[in-house]
DNA sequence: CCTTTATAGTTACATATGTAACCAATTGCA
DNA sequence: TGCAATTGGTTACATATGTAACTATAAAGG
């Protein structure tokens, strides 16, 4: 035994990083699964079509920013589409893309989930310090650049 | 649209801790995956094993202190000892319990994983000064403490 | 052009995970 | 005692997720 060097997970980052990662996604999943019957990965969707209501994209562009594989968000589509929170047309140009946004009802719903999972943010971060919160950004965006 | 106000993913915390969480511990997994057909469960199963190994503890214990849930701790049990890497008694005193620990072949297999998830960590920190590692670490007991 | 290769997206299958119900042993307490 | 409530653990079922194969369209190159 005294040959053996376990693992102290308490200290260990990966293993930090996913408890809590898991902790606040849950608890903010946990609410709009409740209300509004949305997996995770569809919330992620909806939040996408959000902010790119503009020019309204296609499911390998929220594939590629959400760092969500393909067919989950194949997936998640289906399921708005379904539920009409989201619009999906096809590209003029090239048939095979999709230009998807999200409808009147699926805007109604991202207003009230975003200021809930801002809400939820905000006291997750009341637990640190102005500086504290500062570090964290820069380290986040050290180690897990965009 | 004016009205509405999209979040933005990018500097969202729970957003941003969950890919960095997953990018990370795909990466430790995928390897302990191949190599010895552990999944990230059973390997945290072994990691608790491995550091309690003076007294044999339960299955419930490794539950409450990796935060998992015990089905999944139960079935990740069944698979180890099915692979003989845990040996599993019964509690003397209370027949429900079970005292577990790691054979010699699962002692074997985590003196193998073991520094390679510390290399990982290491790689991983790299990219941090020593003063934003303390800080990380600070941060990370003020949001989810142990 | 016509064939090869790449891309957008879906489908099908296997595997993993969560929830609830369950069994057996234990504890609490009337 | 003895019976209800609790606890450790597993089983069964539903749901989610990952991987590979597939369809349709588009781009690239002879």
């Amino acid at each position: 035994m005294a040959d053996h060097i376990p693992l102290e997970l308490e200290h260990f980052l990966p293993y930090r990083l996913s408890i809590l990662s898991n902790r606040i996604s849950q608890a903010i999943a946990r609410e709009y699964q409740g209300r509004f019957g949305l997996t995770m990965t569809e919330w992620r969707v909806m939040a996408v079509l959000a902010r790119f209501d503009d020019h309204g994209i296609s499911a390998r562009e929220v594939a590629s920013c959400t760092e969500m594989d393909k067919v989950a968000v194949s997936r998640a589509l289906a399921s708005l589409v379904a539920s009409k929170r989201v619009t999906r047309r096809m590209h003029e140009a090239d048939k095979r893309r999709s230009v998807l946004r999200l409808s009147a009802a699926g805007w109604k719903v991202h207003d009230k989930v975003a200021p809930l999972a801002r809400t939820h943010e905000r006291e997750i971060l009341a637990a640190l310090s102005a500086q504290e919160r500062r570090m964290l950004e820069r380290i986040l965006d050290k180690l897990a650049p965009v």
